[in-house]
DNA sequence: ATGGAAGTTAAAGTTAACTTTAAGTCAAGG
DNA sequence: CCTTGACTTAAAGTTAACTTTAACTTCCAT
């Protein structure tokens, strides 16, 4: 697979492709005539790259997961740390996003006149007032 | 309130305060000596803009939530798709997060030597798959 | 064999969301 | 009154994650 296949499969440009590349999120791949061949299995790298990216980790972090995971880590490393401190931060946002969704929904529904009018209905207040502690 | 603890209690430094200010995501104050005054619900606006922004709004995305509710809009209108849009975002959102949940933790407990194994052993590739149509 | 699409590089440019800096003003305690 | 810390501005700097550009090379279909 060429580099604009794979780009074009991952919903991404062939730039964002040498991009993680010269990162070292992404493995060299061999080369035809200065071109580069990837194997099938990059695709998946690729999107789970994406899914992780989309999921608020930076790509330094990706890089560090899937650095542990190619070395096998051993328990207790830094990669074990980063996964379990990520989990607990994967559950924060879910619960949040199922915050937001209600607020959305009620806001589509509602007739309040002012946000703040809503927020009080809502009683959204509490959820608002500990935000300040961010993750 | 001044600003320094308007920031202060959001978990912000001022500098970010007034840089909403300057987009107009938040209402300039009245001032006292040339100083910023806030009124104690100006921070559940600064909450709510925190919160939505953590879920991925963009300060545009917000500033136009906001501004839509203020003027409390009509049916059909620009507000309301935004919205719509934005519930169906939040949506796979919360799916994907469940999703990358259930990896790290099965990361965490399996022995796999690959991440490709691990995927295939998950079964995750089918998720992975349709990852290239991206929110 | 040839023309255009797609590949290569290094380096500079872009965007969002802030922060920092510089140079100054205001407020409050001692 | 004086100092110190918090405030003011405009403008420049920062970081992440890419993209664009320029100058060039390689692949492939006709």
């Amino acid at each position: 697979m060429k580099i604009g296949e794979l780009a074009g499969r991952a919903g991404l440009k062939p730039s964002a492709i040498r991009y993680y590349e010269k990162l070292g999120i992404l493995h060299p791949p061999h080369r035809v005539g200065g071109q580069r061949r990837y194997p099938g299995d990059a695709l998946n790298r690729v999107l789970l790259i994406r899914f992780a990216g989309d999921m608020g980790f930076t790509l330094a972090e990706i890089k560090l997961f899937l650095g542990g995971l190619r070395d096998n880590a051993p328990v207790g490393s830094r990669w074990r740390k980063l996964a379990v401190r990520k989990i607990g931060q994967v559950d924060q946002s879910i619960k949040r996003a199922r915050r937001l969704k209600s607020l959305l929904e009620h806001l589509l529904r509602c007739q309040c006149p002012s946000l703040q009018i809503c927020v009080q209905r809502l009683s959204l207040s509490p959820i608002l007032k500990n935000m300040g502690e961010r993750i």
